[in-house]
DNA sequence: TTACTTATTGTCAAAAGTACAAAAATTAAA
DNA sequence: TTTAATTTTTGTACTTTTGACAATAAGTAA
């Protein structure tokens, strides 16, 4: 009986977006897909689709993602849902925005399936996009820098290796800053970095040393410390 | 053509789970319902319901929880999305939580709909509940306590006004700590509060000053001079 | 060798945090 | 009316962190 009260409402479709955000030049970039069916045919937007009727969240996230610009393996994050009535123009979709960050340079980036072109856009120079896309970017883009206050979550960024001025470099572009660097230096001194007697290669001046995030350690810090990640 | 294809899709539904919470006798408390009808008759549930096929979210989860248990005017929050496939054993139900935090004595619960009851419960002490709604419990009780950090959402649970011990004593709890009063006072200083000239009542010792958190200023804080909250 | 550039470390004062103590305001009992 | 008891509120001395700025170190290029 109430099984078929619920069919009355099967009326929505529901789908998932995926932001995959890098960090390059000195720039947030966002990786947008160009549509090449309709509605909205030849927009830019974010690659995003229809979640299968039996597919679990986080696999479709991974599927969908997969599908459209070949991108794998990619650690994504839930972030907000976005449902107004009238953000389809052809029937009710409600969506689930997914957050990830990547390393451009090692990420194959491909267009697929009914994405034409696949391509980075720096953050503050997005174009109009198709549905609420612009709404769902801004947003997730907010969520984002809110996150990387309290979770590691900025190394997904970096290269493996990284001198502590490309880190005091995207901190101080996410947090529209500016740091000393001695103060910046003391201001992490907390987080577990190993240092690597490597150096960086190619520079006109003294080479910096290099470091990684122990994402080891910081989760032991975490699980026996209780350890709170703040910066 | 698309549009065929869209409906393919429509073999979901989408519900709103809304989790109420309230501090009361130095414990969080979390509103459940008894569910008068299948499935999982007669179990408690965190109140939640189908959204209408052409109803925005957050007019669906005010909706919703006034439906169930004449709550009005409360402060929704937008939290995680639930869709594991199997999570609703009639058909697909996607479901989106929704929290809010409030006072107890100034609220009115009354179950009402198909909710056969309405009874606050210690989030300590949740019983098994329907469907997948302790996961959902806990995830966002989780989330609570992170935004608790970053955002002045727990005076939403204080009385209008309040003495600084109780501020302290919700503070302790949630992030289960104990803190020499005197440092305690130094460590909010930064807030916005007005005080009172009014004193607490009927306590056999001296009384404690009454404060207010003073939200106007605290908006005023946050969009003039970037002021970010943080305990 | 020297000039130039950026990395890294150090210093000192101010601010914030920590541990503990003292003073103030009220009730209840002597 | 005084005193004890209780809790609020303020103060103090010490430690740690932060912030502004200077000094030193390690490279490149001429």
């Amino acid at each position: 009986m109430y099984k078929i009260e619920l069919t009355n409402f099967f009326t929505y479709s529901f789908s998932i977006d995926c932001l995959i955000f890098a960090y390059q030049q000195g720039k947030m970039h966002v990786l947008l897909i160009k549509r090449s069916i309709e509605p909205y045919e030849n927009r830019w937007a974010i690659p995003g689709d229809l979640v299968y009727p039996d597919e679990d969240l986080p696999l479709a996230a991974d599927r969908i993602l997969h599908d459209l610009t070949c991108l794998k393996n990619v650690d994504l994050h839930q972030a907000q849902t976005f449902g107004d009535p009238n953000r389809h123009p052809q029937g009710r979709v409600i969506t689930n925005a997914y957050f990830a960050l990547i390393r451009m340079e090692d990420s194959q980036v491909e267009a697929s399936s009914w994405a034409e072109e696949a391509k980075w856009f720096p953050v503050d120079a997005i174009p109009e996009l198709a549905f609420d896309h612009n709404l769902i970017l801004n947003s997730t883009y907010d969520l984002l820098k809110q996150k990387f206050a309290v979770e590691p979550i900025c190394f997904d960024l970096l290269p493996e290796r990284f001198t502590l001025n490309e880190f005091q470099q995207l901190y101080e572009f996410t947090f529209e800053v500016e740091m000393d660097k001695a103060n910046f230096r003391k201001k992490i001194k907390h987080i577990p970095f190993v240092a690597h007697d490597e150096k960086q290669q190619n520079v006109k001046h003294r080479p910096a040393k290099l470091f990684s995030f122990e994402r080891n350690k910081y989760q032991l810090m975490v699980k026996e410390d209780g350890y709170q990640f703040r910066i």
